[in-house]
DNA sequence: CTATTCAGC
DNA sequence: CGCTGAATAGT
């Protein structure tokens, strides 16, 4: 059986005799290896084995906590030499978790680190799943046994038999090594090895210190702040039961929907797959014709804010150091940018006085201000950059407010006698640009009719020539060549870019349009990342990075590092590219994040 | 599990 | 109009 070939699992020999060191000194020069732990936190959960796999064929597991033993647990001791010596690569399949996990071990993993799922996800970031399982059945047409299969009724791994877990957990290791020769290649073969090596890998470490790092939160000022959001919320609901004439679950589309379109009888907007929609602009509008909808909106908006932030965060928090450690996940979004969850850190509030008095729950530690540094029109910049459009770069190089000399274009007339509506539709434009606009989203967007927002797109290029250029090169290209890039050469397949149903082909090219965009931003704050960690590092700073929020890093610093530390931030961030235009960064700091922007 | 809605960039 | 993750209702 091919298979059992491929795959032939040694357990752990389990002599009592004293067990020698895993050694590097012969010729090992990567060692593939899967930590195994009670669940897939790695702050909170607990290594209960390691697999290893040197060579094709052979994996062991070593358990170290298992119920049922026999136990190794001096395999931390043995392991840690190989485990630290950075001539050895070490091979994993999500090594971020691994490394922390080990970390708190005592054990700081060193040397290359050839991770499987970072390199699948370069090889398609379309691939909506990067597990081990995915990605072994890809690449290895290798069918692994489902973990909850194992894991059967067992409160974690720790509770399988080693008969189950030997054979299962030697696997992953031999998985990593298998994967790691076809994947590998491939990068190179692809031109994203560079990619590879000198960003995601190198993020990797960056990305499992701001975890293990995480913020800490103001727990009284939420439980404040819930406590107002209750009795507000008490308030909206009794109105909109008097006003509606009738109690209903507000929260619910679709019984809202039958007291606004059916019982009040007012008119409905636009249509969802299942029924009448009641979104935010639908109740906007329907506030001219009714009371209720505007209380509706007031509802909506605070219960959001306190069901999905206000009350949740807490939750998260470790009780011990009030901290909350979100996960940065590098290998789920199409362009390359992060992603975060449990919790979501990249979308807290900010907009409404609510979210500032939620950022305010964000603070620093004694003797620590929070320090945040955003990039400004980051997108833009890149669009400039990489289309050569004369106005846009001018205005850039000019420290000119670009929304408002894209207005001026649009609407003939000097940049100072811009009104600000006249303002506000240029930068909705602009940032219709970057989203590859359509005279629909632009007319959606700004309220106006299609037909005036396709006038509007058609005197925008006729007075950008370099943007349109741009545009029609880039479609151009994925046309020919399938994918789209950025500027390191990250790559995204478009699949539908050749469709025949032109909904399908254009929403392909608005993805076309967008993902250089976005992508370039994604690579360019990560090369920030890196150059202020190794910083961090070499200059023996007890700063931390905290959050990454696309465009905004965040930092907690010591306070007589301030100083220093805007200065390395800025000139990291400013100089990670060298365009066409400048970088420009804005800082703040304070107590929390909100007196930080 | 899917749809809707809405928080962010 | 691009890219996400979470809460909620309801099947």
């Amino acid at each position: 059986m091919k298979q059992a070939s491929l795959f032939d699992q040694q357990p752990e020999p389990q002599k009592r005799c004293a067990p020698q060191s895993v050694s590097s000194s012969h010729s090992l020069k990567e060692l593939a290896f899967d930590v195994e732990a009670t669940g897939s936190n790695p702050l909170r959960d607990q290594i209960v084995g390691i697999s290893l796999c040197r060579e094709h064929g052979k994996a062991y597991y070593v358990p170290v906590r298992h119920s049922e033993g026999p136990n190794l647990p001096e395999a931390f001791l043995l392991l840690r030499g190989v485990l630290e010596d950075a001539a050895v690569a070490k091979i994993g399949h999500n090594l971020k978790f691994d490394t922390m996990m080990l970390r708190r071990e005592g054990i700081e993993v060193s040397g290359l680190l050839y991770d499987t799922m970072v390199a699948s996800y370069l090889l398609n970031p379309n691939k909506p799943n990067h597990s081990l399982e995915e990605v072994g059945l890809e690449y290895l047409q290798h069918r692994k046994r489902p973990f909850l299969e194992v894991l059967g009724k067992r409160a974690s791994f720790a509770d399988v038999p080693l008969a189950e877990a030997v054979p299962y957990a030697a696997e992953d290791a031999a998985l990593a090594l298998e994967l790691k020769g076809i994947l590998f290649p491939m990068l190179e073969q692809e031109g994203l090895s560079q990619l590879y090596f000198d960003i995601e890998m190198p993020l990797i470490r960056v990305l499992a210190d701001i975890e293990s790092a995480g913020v800490k939160i103001d727990l009284p000022l939420l439980h404040g702040l819930s406590k107002e959001l209750e009795r507000e919320l008490d308030n909206l609901q009794a109105a909109i039961y008097r006003v509606a004439g009738q109690e209903f679950n507000i929260n619910s589309p679709k019984q809202l929907a039958k007291v606004l379109f059916e019982d009040l009888g007012l008119k409905p907007g636009k249509k969802t797959k299942t029924g009448f929609s009641t979104s935010v602009d639908v109740l906007e509008d329907l506030a001219h014709q009714h009371e209720l909808p505007a209380h509706i909106l007031g509802y909506r908006t605070l219960h959001k804010l306190k069901t999905t932030y206000i009350d949740t965060l807490p939750l998260l928090a470790d009780p011990g150091t009030k901290r909350i450690h979100t996960s940065f996940n590098q290998t789920v979004t199409a362009t390359g940018r992060l992603s975060s969850s449990e919790p979501n850190l990249q979308n807290i509030p900010v907009r409404t006085d609510w979210g500032t008095r939620i950022r305010g729950a964000f603070i620093a530690e004694e003797g620590h201000v929070l320090l945040s540094a955003d990039y400004s029109q980051i997108e833009l910049r890149i669009l400039a950059h990489m289309s050569g459009d004369e106005g846009l770069l001018h205005a850039f190089r000019h420290t000119i407010d670009v929304h408002a000399r894209t207005a001026s274009e649009l609407f003939q007339k000097p940049v100072d006698e811009v009104s600000a509506d006249e303002r506000r539709f240029a930068k909705t434009i602009n940032f219709g640009v970057i989203y590859g606009m359509s005279a629909y989203g632009l007319s959606e967007a700004l309220s106006i009719a299609p037909k005036e927002a396709a006038e509007f797109i058609h005197h925008y290029f006729a007075t950008h020539p370099g943007v349109k250029a741009y545009i029609e090169k880039t479609i151009e290209t994925a046309r020919r060549q399938g994918y789209v890039s950025t500027l390191l050469g990250r790559k995204r397949h478009i699949p539908d870019i050749g469709s025949s149903n032109i909904n399908v082909r254009q929403a392909a090219e608005r993805i076309a349009t967008n993902t250089p965009l976005q992508g370039t931003a994604a690579d360019l704050i990560k090369i920030a990342m890196i150059r202020i960690h190794t910083m961090l590092k070499t200059e023996k700073l007890r700063t931390k990075m905290v959050l990454q929020i696309h465009d905004e890093l965040l930092f907690e610093v010591q306070e007589d590092e301030l100083d220093i530390l805007q200065k390395i931030v800025r000139h990291e961030m400013e100089g990670a590219m060298k365009l066409a235009v400048p970088l420009k960064v804005d800082m703040g700091w304070g107590q929390n994040w909100a007196e930080a922007h």
